[in-house]
DNA sequence: TCTGAAGTAAAACGGATGTTCTCTTTAGCC
DNA sequence: GGCTAAAGAGAACATCCGTTTTACTTCAGA
């Protein structure tokens, strides 16, 4: 029943498996696992198919189209579709305010927020913060708008960032570009001006992976 | 959408179903349902099937085996996991252009998104649309960004409406207010100014019932 | 009784789809 | 190198299965 390791292909094709699960409400047929995973032939899906099902992760009906089964002991009974991507929302952020931190938040009744599934990122640890006020209009980020925010100190260029600046005492949401010694921090909106700060005087909170905005 | 008393034979296919869904966990084929409800011939099946749909009973993915989802409240059995908000997104939209009808769009590989569970509208009808340009700047809407919309027609002062003007050929997205006898399209943007509009040169394609921008 | 709409029957078409077959490639091991 | 098992490629096959077409039946209402 248990088996040895699963190769990067079968727990390619198990993660597509939970995803095409939750938003079709039928299982996908073997052609639309080899689009979905890339692989080459029906044949090496059929081969992995029967792998995993060797291995108990899924339960086939020969001769049956679409006829796969989740099996999966993490998700039986009701739960057998993927735990929704919800995320905390810890407060509010406004300019010449710090981040909350949030060990001090009660962990029960948190309000928090659905993000899309397209953040593979590492969801337990997101947060997410509504803002306050309109000091980030020009990061087209406008008053009650959720940002989601991975708590990350290193991040690449062009990425938007929450950005501490030391000496204003004000946290900004802006992408980060590192030019010879400085850093620039560049408004989302084209038509701002971005802002040069020296790198001491900026400290990244965490990376900006969506916003959300309900009306 | 909702229509009159389903004939016995269309309870009797909606309870097998059920039966089948909780069994197995894929749905059935017509043929299944053919045999399962004792009936005669495959085009009857078919034939309530649709009267099903129509009914808002089920919905059905043309040309896809087994592509029937059972939809409504009355989902028994193992089947009632929670439904996750997922609106298909699709296709563009920019200033200039008309919104895409959704009817010609191909079923399978369309790309959805998940969308805030606070929107508690009837998410069936939603669709998303991923915004081309930077025309919509002034509603701080960006190039990438999705908006999620709910056709309808008719909206409250105050609510972010996709609007199509007619004689300038192109949508838009603004808040819609009407004032004595004319149409006021405001943008999100306080700093912008606002469009005046006659009513007959407006048409209303539904209403903005989120933004969502990825990074 | 006539008539049109709703429902049923049976068969056939053609694309969808699970499976199999043969052949190659890769990786570990002596 | 040479051997073997695992894994992959590509094509072909046989069936599965949604859909369409045509014809027939039932039934309510004018």
């Amino acid at each position: 029943m248990v088996s040895k390791r699963l190769s990067e292909k079968q727990q390619r094709i198990l993660g597509f498996l939970q995803n095409f699960l939750s938003e079709h409400h039928f299982p996908p047929t073997v052609r639309d696992i080899q689009r979905g995973c890339d692989i080459s032939s029906t044949s090496v899906v059929d081969y992995n198919l029967q792998v995993l099902q060797k291995s108990g992760h899924i339960r086939r009906s020969p001769d049956i189209s679409r006829g796969i089964e989740l099996l999966g002991q993490e998700r039986g009974g009701l739960l057998r579709f993927p735990s929704p991507r919800r995320v905390p929302i810890l407060g509010a952020i406004a300019a010449g305010q710090p981040i909350p931190v949030f060990d001090d938040v009660p962990v029960e009744d948190r309000e928090t927020v659905e993000v899309p599934q397209s953040l593979a990122g590492n969801t337990n640890q997101m947060f997410a913060l509504r803002v306050r006020g309109q000091s980030m209009i020009d990061a087209l980020i406008d008053d009650g708008d959720i940002v989601v925010i991975e708590p990350v100190t290193r991040v690449r260029d062009g990425e938007m960032v929450a950005a501490w600046l030391k000496n204003e005492q004000e946290t900004t949401l802006k992408k980060l570009y590192r030019e010879n010694g400085r850093i620039r921090l560049q408004p989302a909106n084209r038509t701002m001006q971005p802002i040069y700060a020296d790198p001491n005087n900026v400290e990244i909170k965490g990376r900006v992976a969506a916003v959300i905005r309900n009306m």
